[in-house]
DNA sequence: GTCGATGCAAAATGTTTGCAAGACC
DNA sequence: GGTCTTGCAAACATTTTGCATCGAC
């Protein structure tokens, strides 16, 4: 019935995985959370051992079901591009609000030019911007 | 004598704060070994107690003279752009090489028109790029 | 029933704090 | 000499590991 649930759990039937509640339940909390902390997810998910929560979050990046972002001064996880479009984060530094904004059209170029002047193989990038939301850049 | 030094008491006679020899050595690890770890300084400055390691790289930062990058999966510490010309960083994901390369000249306009885009005001940015580096894209 | 996943407990690692002693200006 | 800085020790936080038990398939 869910979209997303379809795919994360064709991802671990894929890889011969178990469908547990546990497994089930981070995946819930980081979808309504996301982006969200290691911590945040122990403290809510009560019920579930923190080794248990560690050892998911390492599964999924590995599966590539989320990723690590670098906003502000911390790490948060988030759903990957398999479950939302390819994305990057501004984040507020007064209100600490996190507005994504989607792909720059001219990042690719960007990106090309850069992968020929330094010879380099581009296979995943990020552009994180920090500055002052709206609201708070008037005050 | 070293130009770098000159910034880096500046900054701190500026704001009134002591050049100890624990400051200076701290400093010096960083720039030798820029971008480097919390636990690289540690280990190598085995004769500064961890706590100082700690309150100095605080103080760095709150000073701007070094900034936190994420490289990989980690942060690293490196010299602000007091210190050296703005840039970004690209990772090679197979031998963990670092290839430092300049502000693209088109980022700019990029993130301006973001800015009006989203309706913030942009500080501070982040460009990352992960992928494989000349030699190991070869093989 | 089998094998992988979880919980528990403990250890390892990383970071912060209070306070007395020491160093800088 | 006064004040800021450091070291030490302990506390606190975060993450990892081994192993016995439990649950998914």
């Amino acid at each position: 019935m869910n979209p997303l649930n379809d795919i994360f759990e064709g991802i671990l039937k894929k890889n011969h995985l178990s469908i547990t509640n546990q497994r089930k339940q981070i995946f819930d909390s980081i979808t309504k959370l996301s982006p969200t902390s290691t911590s945040t997810l122990i403290n809510d998910l009560t019920q579930i051992d923190r080794a248990t929560i560690y050892r998911t979050i390492d599964l999924y990046i590995k599966l590539k079901v989320i990723k690590k972002i670098y906003i502000g001064f911390k790490y948060k996880l988030e759903l990957s591009d398999l479950f939302s479009s390819h994305h990057h984060h501004f984040y507020c530094i007064k209100c600490h609000q996190i507005i994504d904004f989607d792909e720059p059209d001219d990042l690719d170029n960007l990106i090309n030019n850069l992968s020929l002047k330094y010879s380099f193989k581009s296979t995943e990038h990020r552009l994180e911007i920090n500055g002052l939301c709206q609201k708070c850049k008037e005050v």
